[in-house]
RNA sequence: GCGAGCGUGGCGAAACCUGGUAGACGCAACGGACUUAAAAUCCGUUUCCCGUAAGGGAGUGCGGGUUCAAUUCCCGCCGCUCGCACCA
């Protein structure tokens, strides 16, 4: 009688022996020898707690390729480290009293020992965490050095402010109007921030896109779009009539008073259907006419009194006051057209002042039509009469012939384009110009738990940077969490220091970076993570990077890996990075989320799935009988209580369970639902390798061994045996876990149909279970060792060099062809692989069921397709 | 509004890249074996309709098109999901 598989024993033994003999270990360049190198990583894990089941996808994924290149003879770098800084650490410091760092590295060390319980095959002697200063002081060190090379700098700026979290916030941390983290409205305020310039890099950043062929196209797209290249014009529209009351133009002040309006168009082809002017009700001329004007003033009250939400803008209606502006056409100084402010000018893009051509631009329509300006159409749609076009309610925004416009009439849209912004070069008027949505990334934060930005103040020198040699500057350890506000503003003495130039008494920058500075560069790092005296070594840095392999969420497909993009720039002008193509991440994947059911007891609490069971087809509380609100299937987290506690189930199931679920059934791009019948048939799969292996024991021929003589049915398994190693290995390649899991099924099914115990059949069942161990062995780690063990293999299956599919014994040398009379299925025929058409053709006319759909007509052509089918056509 | 993706049995899905037997594999369900019984395990059935069967018909969101042949390619709808969003 077999013995079931006790994964409580064999997952820690074999965890123990892949440390002892450290297989693990990414070699150095010297050591790898020529061997290829794969750098595989997964996104770092912030420490928030505790790891559950819905965690273990990603590491898994990462896992498998890492485990895969590495039997196919790659040097392979599979690091894990700890996104350390951030702040939910400070919540709980203020929430219960512990302090950041110690709630920090606790949370490190029992997910350490979580994420050990899967078996990865980390190289674990590289673990870092972005909160430790031999991290931090490298980060410094990079900061000083964009520093040096004009990436960063200081500016006076409008700010998102987080009230909640009482801090500054990133462009891209605000969604909806709302804080990323806090979910508060975030206000508005003016502060002194410190900035990368990620704009310097606008260009690069978007034509390198078009080489990140190994990147999803949907995370390519929403780069260029999150990056927003535009081309067009600036156009400066002079004053001719302004109220008495705005004060003659200071020299030098562009946008003020009595200057020139300047817009940003991408249509100057359209400037002779221009309307009026629209600018932003906090353009600074809108501003100033308000001091005066009490109807304007109202209409920036009310503009500003709009939400900013996705549905309040759809809702919002255009509106806008005439300022009593009037400005001079830049084609024609006798047209002179209003200036209006209206609600739906953004200061934040472009000039924050726009032309309006309704009949090219539904708003401009919408708003002309509203307020009865005059317009006409210049734009002639494609197979329009001109004398009859004519706009109404219905903006025309395509190309088209330019008509109605003077010297640019008959050209089409491109030319015209290009032709208008000569002109207004030759007139001086505007000049041609690219806009980018992308902004430079503020990294201030008012935060305890950050990295501290290596800056002083000094009264006589100004902002200073740190001195190389006084780096880290470190986070004191004694604060208080007593009031809002950054604690180490609060710090009584952390800040005072003296000035590196000039030596006199100075403060320190209380500012942290924004925790996306920690991992915009600690892949780098793992290159070379015990470096003291730099963030890496360059020649290490060159041989390992860029990343291979990336596997994270798709949430990060826009800060995250842009930032580190940036990064990587930045890191390269500075002379720290040797980096060709100047990507980190050569390959990307994003992996789909674990969901689960969501249970809500009577009371309306949410539970546990194990606080609840199933009994007569009802969901019930285990501790009342109660029955259980089932709610929608959501990615599992911690607030909803969804959750699968890693621990427990690696207890009751083992890690290669969890593994192997997680990567079964649906495509890894997808999510995948955590249900107990799967479960239950990834425990039933590993229960069955375990059985067939135990039963056969210890003698599987070696991968050389010269099999013998064989029945045709244990010939046909050899034949699926390395049919499978053929297809599994492309599957893995392709990131098709899903459909590798389903062949590991049908392999498993044809070894236990075999039930003859003749030497011929022995030797393609122990090959075929030889070839299984080494196939789920990504998969499945611990179950493919002890089943290598236990077929008589050396440990270990994890460095054994992949199996190779023998060609003669994959290759399929008969075909089963369908036959079909005008395009239905009648029938099939066996045929030998590459048999001559002729007689194909003969055999399918032949075939007696086929015969039956022929008789009484004609046969009017019979295809063959080699190997694939035979359709014949009649009638 | 703009952009992208998806839509296949009771369910998760495969086949789509490269047009060629639709539904591999798993789950669930049903029938059977073993068992005092249950669990576990094993064997079988399982897209729908007609038929005892042999067999036939329909079928990949809907409508068209290309083709000897369309889940696959093209056009137009419908629905869902995601991203961006008053970006001039």
């Amino acid at each position: 009688m077999a013995s079931r598989y006790n994964h409580r024993e064999v997952e820690p033994k074999w965890r123990a022996r892949w440390a002892d003999a450290k297989i693990d270990r990414a070699l150095s360049p010297d050591e790898a020898k020529g061997k290829p190198k794969a750098y595989v990583l997964e996104m770092f894990p912030y420490p928030s707690g505790r790891i559950h089941v819905g965690h273990s996808r990603n590491y898994t994924m990462g896992d498998v390729i890492a485990r895969f290149r590495r039997a196919n003879g790659y040097n392979v770098l599979h690091p894990m480290g700890w996104d350390a800084f951030g702040l939910p650490a400070e919540n709980a410091a203020m929430e219960r009293g512990i302090h950041p760092k110690g709630w920090t590295y606790d949370n490190i060390a029992a997910m350490k020992s979580q994420l050990k319980l899967l078996g990865l095959a980390i190289d674990w002697d590289r673990e870092i965490a972005t909160c430790d200063p031999s991290y931090y002081k490298h980060q410094q060190a990079i900061f000083l050095a964009f520093w040096k090379q004009g990436l960063v700098y200081r500016k006076k700026q409008k700010v998102n402010w987080d009230p909640v979290d009482m801090t500054v916030l990133a462009n891209e941390q605000v969604v909806d109007g709302k804080g990323w983290r806090s979910g508060a409205p975030v206000e508005t305020r003016e502060l002194e921030q410190w900035m990368f310039k990620v704009t310097a890099y606008a260009e690069d950043l978007l034509q390198a896109i078009g080489g990140l062929d190994k990147w999803p196209d949907k995370v390519r797209l929403m780069q260029s779009n999150w990056i927003g290249k535009s081309q067009g014009a600036k156009i400066w529209w002079p004053i001719a009539e302004a109220p008495a009351f705005l004060p003659s133009s200071p020299a030098g002040e562009p946008n003020h008073a009595r200057d020139p309006i300047e817009v940003y168009t991408t249509r100057p082809d359209t400037l002779f259907g221009a309307s009026f002017l629209a600018l932003a009700p906090d353009h600074p001329l809108t501003k100033a006419i308000a001091e005066h004007n009490p109807e304007v003033a109202k209409f920036i009250a009310e503009a500003a009194s709009l939400g900013t939400s996705e549905a309040d803008i759809e809702k919002a209606p255009k509106f806008g006051v005439d300022l009593g502006v009037r400005v001079k056409h830049p084609f024609d100084e006798n047209w002179v057209l209003p200036v209006w402010a209206a609600n739906f000018v953004l200061s934040t893009y472009g000039t924050g002042a726009i032309f309006g051509s309704p009949a090219g631009d539904q708003r401009d329509l919408d708003f002309a039509n509203k307020y009865r300006l005059p317009f006409k159409p210049v734009v002639l749609p494609p197979g329009a009469d001109p004398a009859t076009h004519t706009i109404t309610t219905e903006a025309y925004t395509d190309d088209g012939t330019t008509y109605n416009s003077q010297f640019l009439d008959g050209l089409p849209t491109r030319e015209a384009l290009s032709r208008a912004i000569d002109e207004l070069v030759k007139r001086k008027r505007g000049e041609a110009t690219t806009q980018w949505r992308l902004r430079d990334w503020g990294v201030s934060r008012q935060r305890y738990w950050g990295c501290p930005i290596p800056a002083i103040h000094c009264e006589k020198c100004g902002v200073v940077p740190v001195l190389e040699k006084d780096l880290p500057v470190t986070l004191p350890e004694d604060v208080k969490f007593d009031r809002p506000g950054n604690p180490l503003a609060h710090h009584p003495t952390w800040k005072h220091t003296t000035c590196p130039t000039c030596g006199g008494k100075a403060e320190r920058e209380t500012d942290t970076l924004d925790t996306f500075v920690d991992s915009s560069w600690y892949f780098a790092r793992f290159t070379d993570p015990k470096n003291e005296s730099q963030p890496f070594d360059k020649a290490l840095a060159n041989y390992w990077l860029p990343v291979d392999q990336y596997v994270g969420g798709i949430e990060h497909a826009v800060l995250h890996l842009l930032y580190s993009r940036f990064f990587t720039r930045g890191l390269r002008d500075c002379g720290l990075l040797d980096l060709p193509s100047g990507e980190p991440f050569a390959s990307l994947f994003t992996q789909g989320m674990v969901v689960h059911e969501t249970y809500k007891s009577a009371a309306g609490q949410w539970l546990l799935p194990e606080e609840t069971d199933v009994k007569d087809g009802a969901r019930v509380e285990l501790k009342t009988g109660a029955p259980v609100q089932v709610g929608d299937i959501e990615k599992m987290s911690k607030s909803k209580k969804n959750v699968v506690d890693l621990d427990a189930f690696v207890t009751d199931f083992g890690a290669d369970v969890a593994r192997w679920f997680v990567l079964s059934d649906s495509p890894p791009e997808r999510d995948v639902e955590w249900t107990a019948s799967g479960v239950k048939g990834a425990w039933g799969f590993v229960q069955r390798v375990w059985t067939l292996v135990e039963s056969y024991g210890q003698n599987a021929p070696k991968p050389d061994a010269v099999a013998p003589a064989m029945e045709p049915d244990a010939h046909a398994l050899r034949q699926l045996a390395h049919r499978t190693v053929a297809a599994v290995t492309d599957d893995i390649e392709g990131f098709r876990f899903n459909v590798a899991v389903a062949r590991s099924y049908e392999l498993v099914n044809a070894i236990a149909k075999l039930k003859s115990t003749d030497a011929g059949s022995m030797f393609a069942r122990g090959e075929a279970l030889r070839i299984l161990a080494q196939l789920i062995a990504p998969f499945m780690p611990h179950l493919a060792e002890e089943s290598w063990e236990k077929l008589g293999f050396n440990p270990f299956v994890a460095t054994a060099p992949w199996p190779k599919a023998d060609p003669a014994l994959a290759a399929r040398t008969t075909v089963t062809l369908p036959i079909q009379v005008n395009g239905k299925k009648r029938g099939e025929i066996e045929a030998a692989k590459g048999a001559a058409e002729a007689d194909v053709r003969e055999q399918a006319l032949a075939h007696p069921s086929v015969a039956q759909f022929l008789a009484g007509q004609t046969v009017r052509k019979v295809i063959v397709v080699p190997d694939r089918i035979v359709n014949i056509v009649v009638g």
